[in-house]
DNA sequence: ATTAGTGTTCCACAATATGGAACGATTGTT
DNA sequence: AACAATCGTTCCATATTGTGGAACACTAAT
């Protein structure tokens, strides 16, 4: 299957299709299976992936079997924790926090009620006090709804609990609203959570497209009409795909990608 | 600087170097910087991260920064899910309960309480039924035990549920409890949990030393004695010690490794 | 002992990676 | 606007670097 293009980087070419295949194994290939199945020679396959084993991208376990390396694990458990997602999506928040002048929030599934990792604050003297490792039932708040809605979690049993006249408890109206926000893309709640506290909030995916978080602006009802929560709604979902799926338009310089 | 070593692999060693710093980097940097950094014509520089790219180990923002690639954040999600520890943990368990006829089981931290992920059965009429998936509270499980006391998790503010009459119920008599534990390297409980019901325990590190885990031996009172669960708790050490440090004694071929 | 299986090292050869220079595209300065 | 300074990509002659066959070392199973 040799990449025909004359990119000048057999070596790096190689080096990296072994590493692949060797972190998305599901049982540590050893170095004969890899030489014949890459149809690379035993002396290159070893030369290339001891470099890399020099590096820390791979191990061996006690078979002489490749594993990932120490680089990598670790980079995995830096990967997935919070903070990362935190610096990620901060931008964004910023900006969302200027452009409306109201809170901006940043939730993730917790254990049975959500968890809000990040906030950045309204200019207003009026406005949502400190919400960051705050409780806050799913089906009551928007950052909420847009979990359940995208399937970042399961509807939990038991009954809804009523925070305000507001709520939702009736289980299959919850559902009937979850489906509208997956129609629209972003959920609202209006005064559901506590009286005169509006909000709108849209899903963050992965490069996979699962849901993995949500992000929301809120605000007292005085200042957030249906219509400026629908404007925001749309504002955030934009943010957020401008932030998500990076263009870097490099149509320029190339005679074309191959093929 | 420059591997003084004759390896022939400079183009893999610089590319790991750069995909080295591109994924540990606090913010994305630019070509340029790598370049600079690393001392390699920005040509070559450019070639090399192509290679990068094309293979997935690589991206770009928005500004051409270097980030992460797919096949990385891929590797990362994957890395950290409970299945994963649970493939890597299996054939242990398996060894364990054949070797000690008794029920194995892996734990993780779960929130509030232990979540049990795996189980291995065992031989006898008489065991212990599954608990997969089973919630069981920290200071009365020698899986718990474990993880408490290795810092896996915070002991829990709160009363500590009283669950037989012979379940440690006094913080300061834990904490000693759990001091012991770490001197032993494995935690008991008898009857603790359950009447008639015995279980030994010990920890499962990261590469990095940290405890994530635990994996017990579990059975009734009438097959464990005490001198029977001191030996399987060693036992259980012991095998995880095998499993986690990986030797592969490479002293042959090699005239000594520089240096 | 023999055979088949690992993986590593050696070394002559030339294919491949190299890096200076030129180029195109952006950005900031006067 | 024109200019200067950066940025990253491509080109291409050069020789450095990677290549792969063969020999070797070690282990395991006949």
């Amino acid at each position: 299957m040799g990449q025909a293009t004359v990119s000048g980087t057999r070596a790096v070419d190689r080096a990296t299709a072994l590493l692949t295949h060797i972190i998305t194994a599901s049982t540590p290939p050893q170095l004969g299976v890899l030489a014949r199945e890459f149809d690379i020679p035993k002396s290159t396959t070893s030369r290339l992936i001891s470099a890399l084993e020099r590096q820390g991208f791979v191990k061996r376990d006690r078979n002489g079997a490749f594993l990932p390396g120490d680089v990598l694990t670790r980079f995995a458990r830096e990967q997935n924790q919070d903070s990362v997602l935190v610096a990620r999506m901060r931008p964004l928040l910023e900006s969302l926090a200027t452009q409306t002048g109201e809170t901006a929030n940043l939730a993730i599934a917790g254990n049975g009620s959500l968890k809000i990792i990040d906030q950045v604050d309204s200019n207003f003297m009026l406005g949502v006090t400190n919400w960051i490792e705050r409780e806050v039932p799913y089906h009551c708040s928007a950052l909420g709804k847009v979990l359940l809605a995208y399937g970042a979690i399961a509807i939990q049993s038991g009954p809804l609990p009523k925070l305000t006249s507001k709520s939702i408890t009736n289980r299959a109206k919850l559902l009937t609203e979850l489906e509208a926000v997956r129609k629209t893309g972003y959920a609202i709640i209006d005064g559901e959570l506590e009286d005169g506290l509006v909000a709108v909030a849209a899903p963050v995916r992965e490069n996979d497209g699962r849901v993995i978080a949500s992000i929301s602006i809120s605000g007292p009802t005085t200042r957030l009409a249906l219509k400026d929560l629908n404007r925001i709604g749309l504002l955030i979902v934009e943010k957020i795909n401008e932030a998500t799926i990076p263009p870097h338009n490099q149509i320029k310089h190339g005679k074309a990608g191959a093929a």
